[in-house]
RNA sequence: CGGGGCAUAGCGCAGCCUGGUAGCGCACCUGCUUUGGGAGCAGGGGGUCGGGGGUUCGAAUCCCUCUGCCCCGACCA
């Protein structure tokens, strides 16, 4: 390809509205323009990256024994409200009419589609195992997109579906999964880590996220120091081995907190640690009864935990300014535990905390020196905060935990028989019985992986491609083209060699200033960079220069090519 | 959905407070010079000032309204 043919894009000036630096360089290399919040034109030097990911993904999926298949973007409502999806998936799913006032949506996620699928076409176990998968675009009507096509509405996924008769079958396809992930990642030059996941609204038990882990990532990972247990850390159980608290020392009083409403400002006014406080989160119940979850000052609460509670209402919600005062008679900032008439579950953490301060439920007043078991009951515990750096590993109890942010760009779930259940997916085993499908999903995200890959490898020039990804492997700059008939020869031969070789080649056969090549070049991340000029041709040498070190050596011209297949080779990430 | 901000040329911004000729840098076009890290000089093109309504002799500027986009929070791959 030549730079006077191909649709370049390239910014000077970073765009005001990207704040990470994925996003910046996207758009400033010409990979991607928006088109609305959320919803982004490919371009094509970005649209050529997007291929070689899913290239190296479909043939690791085929390799791993799954067949590619293409489900429809547009659903018919009918098949979410029989998964129940339609009411529980929420206003992220993009809803619509068609002219006959059929409802539709465009798919997020295709469990109930597939399953539909191997119900009409699986009737016996002799049929199975099967792993089903397809690279297509999604919708998720994400109430904040950002961050480019790192939280985009529309994206591209790939997304697996296998199907299993029984749930070690499915624990196989698992696995298989999860090792094919391990290798999809590796080849993409992606330093990726599995952690152990929540499921969230996809349902099923069992579930790993892969992540890339970057300073912009929106998740938080888990880490041990000395073992390789690995978490997000929504999934990290801080359930104690041996609850413990100290004695208490002093007398409960109410004193007098004048406007204050907020831990920090509890604090202050006491002069204490937010550790010694508790706070009283109102919450929705199950039943319409609100919760009181309490949770120790400096702690927060997971959500993830709180749905689990059988009598916290799923997806959880937290009370209103009016809510939380009919329920205790007080507004928000003033709520404590002791005296509610609601029920009150306690986080672990709070309940090891003796000769504490709390809302007095009376407006302008705390309570200090609070016990519990003497001022109010031994609480009901339960785990419901968030793990943060510090907390015990809960492999290794001795070991603190530490906490690095992550992109997630892939997700493995075992879903066993949630939705073969809820769509009649059933197969007849061996014994002539009707059973469910066990089954199993698998996702990447296809273009979250070139904002990752960016975040990953980039520096001040702008990309640097992992070889794997680049659109291009190599780009020749040449010097002084339009002047040299030596130099116009040469590139000529050498584009042709290469490409001949089996390189794809960016030439620059703009008449532009060497200097603005070379930014450009550098910017939209080409590995290998060959500059060509009288002054090297003078003697038979062109200069080769490596886009990650930043490196540079001569060769000679009329063997380049197998230079560069041995350099090339020699590279940690290779095709 | 709550809170905040922005919308003026392809991009980045000034002008608005205090109403009166729409501007700057980059990019773009032409010519000359230049050619190893985003060139110099000269000339040039390009804007319904997000949409609608109002106030006014006169609105980018003041008022109302709608829309879009961005940030913070809750939500999520």
């Amino acid at each position: 390809m030549r730079t006077s043919q191909f649709f370049l894009a390239t910014l000077k000036e970073v765009p005001a509205d990207a704040e990470i630096v994925s996003h910046q360089l996207m758009l400033r290399a010409g990979l991607i323009r928006q088109v609305a919040a959320g919803v982004y034109n490919w371009l094509p030097l970005g649209h050529r990256v997007l291929s070689k990911v899913s290239q190296v993904v479909r043939e690791e999926m085929n390799r791993a024994g799954a067949q590619e298949v293409l489900l429809p973007a547009v659903q018919p409502a009918e098949l979410w409200q029989q998964s129940g999806r339609w009411d529980d998936y929420g206003p992220e799913l993009l809803r619509f009419a068609d002219r006959h006032e059929r409802d539709f949506c465009f798919g997020p996620t295709h469990e109930e589609v597939i399953t539909t699928l191997a119900r009409a076409e699986i009737r016996s176990y002799r049929q199975l195992p099967v792993n089903l998968y397809q690279i297509q675009t999604k919708f998720r009507d994400e109430i904040r997109p950002r961050f480019g096509v790192m939280r985009s509405r529309e994206f591209i996924m790939k997304d697996a579906y296998s199907f299993d008769r029984d749930s070690e079958g499915m624990s196989q396809s698992y696995q298989t999964m999860y090792d094919a992930y391990v290798r999809i990642f590796e080849r993409l030059g992606l330093q990726a880590q599995a952690v152990e996941a929540d499921s969230g609204t996809i349902g099923g038990n069992f579930s790993h996220e892969f992540h890339v882990l970057a300073e912009s990532g929106e998740d938080a990972i888990a880490f041990c120091s000395t073992c390789n247990y690995a978490a997000n850390v929504e999934k990290v159980d801080l359930t104690p081995a041996s609850p413990s608290r100290p004695d208490a020392t002093e007398t409960m009083s109410e004193i007098a907190t004048p406007n204050v409403h907020t831990i920090a400002d509890l604090c202050n006014c006491l002069n204490i640690a937010s550790s010694q406080t508790l706070k009283t989160l109102i919450v929705q119940g199950s039943e319409d009864t609100p919760i009181a979850l309490v949770l120790r000052g400096d702690h927060s609460l997971n959500k993830v935990k709180a749905e689990m509670l059988a009598e916290v209402a799923n997806p959880l919600r937290m009370a209103s300014a009016k809510e939380v005062e009919e329920a205790t008679g007080v507004a928000p900032g003033s709520v404590g535990p002791v005296g509610l008439n609601i029920p009150v579950i306690v986080d672990h953490g709070a309940a090891g905390v003796a000769d504490f301060v709390c809302g007095a439920n009376r407006e302008g007043f705390h309570l200090k020196s609070v016990n519990w078991g003497r001022d109010l009951a031994e609480p009901r515990t339960h785990d419901l905060r968030q793990a943060v750096e510090g907390d015990p590993c809960p492999t290794d109890p001795s070991q603190p935990i530490q906490v690095r942010r992550g992109i997630e760009v892939g997700h493995v779930f075992q879903l066993g028989t949630k939705y073969s259940e809820a769509l009649d997916g059933n197969f007849l085993d061996a014994e002539g019985r009707s059973q469910p499908f066990h089954m199993g999903c698998y996702g990447i995200g296809i273009t979250r992986i070139v904002a990752a890959a960016i975040e990953q490898s980039h520096d001040d020039n702008g990309i640097i491609w992992p070889a794997p990804l680049a659109p291009f492997d190599v780009c020749i700059v040449p010097i002084g083209l339009k002047k040299s008939q030596q130099v116009a020869d040469a590139v000529e031969a050498l584009y042709a060699d290469l490409t001949d070789a089996g390189f794809s080649v960016l030439l620059d056969d703009r008449n532009e200033r060497p200097g603005v090549m070379f930014s450009e070049m550098d910017l939209i991340g080409i590995p290998h960079r060959i500059v060509i000029g009288e002054r090297g041709l003078s003697k038979g040498i062109v200069e080769y220069r490596d886009r990650a070190s930043g490196e540079s050596a001569d060769y000679p011209l009329d063997a380049f090519v197998t230079t560069l297949k041995t350099i090339s080779s020699l590279a940690p990430n290779t095709t």
